[in-house]
RNA sequence: GGCGCUAUCGUCUAAGGGUUAGGACAGGGCCCUCUCAAGGCUCAGAUCGGGGUUCGAAUCCCCGUAGCGCUACCA
């Protein structure tokens, strides 16, 4: 069974980039039935934070595609160092006593640096006699250099690749505090996991000669690699917390009011589609149409900008969720919108008891003009809440001579009617308006302002019953 | 500097030897219409440059150029 593995370090927070690759693994995974594991690599303890941490559980819970198992690198070092000693014994590995930051002297020349010198020779006897009294020293990684040609690997994206191993630096294991690095841990917990298929960042595409060398070395098999195109910000750099900020932050996305599926369906577009020029797609279908060797091997550029807002963000991104929330079953959609409400504060208990039809049916009409989920909230107010404002052109529709006394006359008509329907709100403005010689169009305007304070919306007549009988006749003879 | 990866509309992408180089988002226009959306129709917009190979190149090869990645006791 294949086993992928989704591997982020907790030094900040889960940004888009990463929910890609996470994305990428998942349906991989689902896609060949296999499982997916959440790995933290949190070996490197002084840059780990907590926040980070949860920045990274609560944007990928999010996302809504769940993992099968949970590990902590930091809970298997054992295996790590074991490992170290071990390449160590044999010899695969050596000590390397030069200090930090010293012995980079070709670097400087403009040469690359492949090892210090005197340290791959260093006899036995000699390197444990200064290991032994307590000389500080890193192990580096034997890379057999004096062998002709050199590592080769198949790429699941990249397709053949192929390195000289008289090109390949020797890479720390272990630091002179004898913690392991992330070339070490990473690759020993993918021997041990068992993972069939590591699918990560293009970034990892030269590392992944190193690794290939290690899990040799320590008897592992081979995993089959997949290196995905990065994801750039508009500004043409690889996205970065540092340089681009929260705003390519998961959960920046989910505060924005993304919804999962239609993020999901986003970052699914950069750097794969199904070539059929299907771009909305659920899950399943995802699921379904996606195939790693059809990956693309270009970079993409996410689109933001540096003001907050709906309007930074991709606007591609924005419609997907819209059309995923127009076309969604609305039962799936009201969980998300009571989400929404509750953050607000603007909540009732009655919304999921006597009032939840009413609930559903005001979403469902609303629906069809919103993008995001916190437009609800934002655009949507008046139909929640009774402490609306009137925009100005709002307020010019009322303006109009003798809309204010024909709304007035409106609502002691509606008042005084059995009836409460679009249909028989529509009769009683049409039949007003011919009475007082207007067009009708002046009344149903004048009608949406009062009652929304903006001058767009669903039809006027559907504004009626989704606010309801009390509240338009209150409303309409306030203004 | 060294090693590597990549290059199609503004952005995401399709076409992988023969197409008027297709679609989507964003932008313009029209239709629908009580407004705004949605929906339908439509316009504009691209093969990085130069050489080859070929009857024919966006597609294959080479050279440039540009971008990106790696080159750490970060991951």
């Amino acid at each position: 069974m294949n086993r992928v593995r989704f591997a982020p370090s907790p030094t900040g927070f889960l940004h888009i980039g990463g929910a890609r690759t996470y994305v990428f693994n998942w349906l991989y995974a689902r896609s060949t039935g296999g499982q997916v594991l959440l790995r933290i690599d949190d070996t490197d303890a002084g840059r780990n934070t907590e926040e980070s941490l949860r920045s990274i559980l609560d944007g990928l819970r999010w996302l809504d595609l769940p993992w099968d198992e949970q590990h902590f690198q930091s809970k298997r070092r054992s295996s790590h160092v074991q490992a170290a000693r071990a390449l160590l014994a044999s010899g695969a590995a050596y000590r390397d006593f030069t200090p930090e930051g010293e012995g980079q002297t070709e670097r400087a020349a403009g040469e690359p640096w492949l090892f210090n010198p005197g340290m791959r020779e260093l006899g036995t006897a000699e390197s444990d006699r200064r290991a032994d009294s307590g000389e500080p020293f890193v192990a580096r990684f034997r890379v057999p250099r004096d062998r002709p040609g050199g590592a080769t690997f198949k790429d699941l994206v990249y397709r053949k690749q192929f390195r000289r191993f008289s090109d390949i630096e020797d890479f720390a294991l272990l630091r002179s505090n004898g913690d392991p690095t992330y070339h070490l841990a990473s690759t020993v917990d993918d021997g041990e996991l068992g993972i069939t298929h590591v699918i990560r960042g293009q970034d990892h595409l030269t590392n992944t000669f190193k690794h290939i060398l290690l899990l040799e070395a320590l008897g592992f098999d081979r995993p089959a690699f997949g290196h995905l195109p990065l994801l750039l910000g508009p500004d043409g750099s690889k996205l970065s917390k540092r340089r681009h900020g929260a705003l390519v932050s998961v959960t920046n996305y989910r505060d924005m009011g993304f919804l999962p599926r239609g993020f999901v369906n986003y970052l699914s577009l950069l750097g794969w589609s199904p070539k059929n020029n299907q771009e909305l797609l659920e899950v399943p279908q995802l699921v379904e149409a996606f195939r790693i060797q059809q990956v693309l091997r270009t970079n993409a550029v996410v689109q933001f900008g540096d003001k907050p807002g709906s309007a930074q963000c991709d606007p591609k991104a924005v419609w997907l969720t819209g059309q995923h929330l127009r076309r969604m079953p609305i039962g799936q959609l009201m969980p998300y919108c009571e989400h929404v409400l509750r953050d607000a504060g603007w909540w009732l208990d009655e919304l999921a008891g006597r009032r939840r039809p009413w609930f559903i049916e005001a979403v469902d009409s609303l629906r069809s003009r919103l993008n995001l989920l916190s437009e609800l909230t934002t655009r949507c107010r008046a139909y929640f809440r009774d402490d609306y404002g009137f925009e100005a052109k709002a307020r010019n529709n009322l303006e109009k001579s003798g809309v204010r006394e024909m709304l007035h006359v409106l609502a002691d008509r509606l008042d005084a009617s059995k009836e409460f329907t679009e249909k028989s709100v529509e009769q009683e403005i049409r039949s007003l308006a011919a009475e007082r010689g207007v067009k009708a169009g002046l009344l149903i305007n004048g009608s949406r302002a009062a009652l929304t304070g903006q001058t767009v919306g669903p039809s006027a007549f559907r504004v009626f019953t989704i606010i309801g009988k009390a509240r338009c006749v209150k409303r309409l003879s306030a203004v």
